[in-house]
DNA sequence: CTTGGAATGTCAACAAGGCTGACTTAAAAC
DNA sequence: GTTTTAAGTCAGCCTTGTTGACATTCCAAG
C-alpha cells in the first residue's frame, strides 16, 4: 500500500518517529472522511445530518435508553440533542415513552421508519468497514481496534466497553 | 482489552459478523473524539477551531502550498477556507506570498508564531497517538494504518499518499 | 405533607464552520 | 484579444454546537 515502511520488529522497544506518528494522524483525518461519506449522502437525501445519525445509531443499539444516557454517550448538551430528537420524533422515526418506574424519564425507541433509516445508514457504513477490513487483512483488524480503543478518552472508553455485545 | 474475541485466523476467509463491524464503527466514533480532544482544548484557549488546525497542519506539511491545493486536500469551499485563512493571516500565523512564476497563486507558509501553534497542536496529538501505539503494541500499529488507508475514499487516499515522507 | 432537587423540555440568542451564488481582479493560456 | 483560471469578497443560508433562563413533573427526604 505504498507506505509499508519497515516497523521496528521488537516487541518491547517501539521506535516511533515523529514521521510515523504524523502519518497516523493524517490517516485518521482522511479515513474519518471516508467513514462518514456514505451515511452523509443518505442523510442528505432525507434532510438529516450527522447528529441525527448518531442519535438513531445509539437508540438502535440500546432501545429504551433515556435521554440522559444518550447525552453522556454523545457528549453534547441537552438542548442540542433535544433539537435533533424533536425532529426525529415529529417525523415518526423515534418514539419517546414516559418511564413507568420514573415518570420523569423518557425512554427512546426506534419506530419501523426509524429502523428503516438506521438500516440504510448502518448497511452503508458496514459495507465500507467490511471492504476496508478485507483489504487490510485479518491481523490488521485486530490492531485497528486495539489502537482505537487505546486512543479513546477514559469516559468514552467506558461507554464503548459498556455497549453490550449482542452476542458476537 | 475486554473485547479480544478470537478472529478468524485464516488469511483468505474473513468472517466478519455484523457485530464485529459495528464494534469497529463505534470504536471509530469514540476514538475520533479522543483524537481531537487535546488539540480542541489548545485551540479553544487561543480562540481557534478545528478548521484552523487543519489549515495550519497542512500548511506546515507542505510549506509554500497554494490555496487551491489546500482546498482539494481539505475538501471545503474556498469561501470556507478563506474565512479561516484570513484570520490566520491577520493574526500573523500564516504568510501569503504572491507566486513568482504564476502571480495569480498565493503561496502559504507558517510564520514563527504559526509554527509555535502548530508545534503545540501536533505535540499534543502526537503524544496521544504515541500512547495509543504503545498500549496497542507494534503489530497493532501496522494494522491500524492499513485499515485506515483502506477506509479512505479514492481522492483522499491519493492526497494521503502524495504527502511526501519527510524521511521516515 | 411539603419542599428540594433531579430529569426533562423549551425559548432565545449566539458562534463556528459548512454551503451556494454572484461578482471582481489579475494573470495566464490560448 | 478572448477565455479560463486562481484568488478573494460579499451576502445569505443551514446544521450543530454553545449559554442562560425558566417551566414542568415528580421522586424522595425531611
Amino acid at each position: 500500500m505504498a507506505d509499508q515502511s519497515a516497523p521496528p520488529s521488537s516487541e518491547s522497544l517501539l521506535f516511533l518517529t515523529d514521521e510515523q506518528l504524523r502519518k497516523g494522524i493524517e490517516a485518521m483525518f482522511f479515513a474519518y472522511r471516508g467513514f462518514t461519506a456514505d451515511p452523509d449522502r443518505i442523510l442528505e437525501e432525507r434532510g438529516y445530518g450527522r447528529a441525527h445519525h448518531r442519535a438513531v445509531h445509539f437508540i438502535h443499539r440500546s432501545p429504551g435508553t433515556t435521554v440522559n444516557n444518550l447525552l453522556s454517550i454523545l457528549g453534547v448538551t441537552k438542548q442540542s440533542l433535544n433539537r435533533v430528537l424533536r425532529t426525529l420524533i415529529e417525523d415518526g422515526l423515534v418514539e419517546s415513552k414516559v418511564g413507568t418506574k420514573d415518570k420523569r424519564e423518557r425512554h427512546l425507541t426506534l419506530t419501523d421508519r426509524g429502523r428503516e433509516l438506521e438500516r440504510a445508514l448502518s448497511d452503508a457504513q458496514r459495507n465500507r468497514m467490511r471492504d476496508a477490513y478485507r483489504k487490510a487483512g485479518p491481523e490488521a483488524v485486530q490492531g485497528f481496534r486495539q489502537v482505537l480503543v487505546a486512543m479513546m478518552d477514559g469516559d468514552m472508553r467506558r461507554h464503548y466497553l459498556a455497549l453490550k455485545d449482542a452476542g458476537q
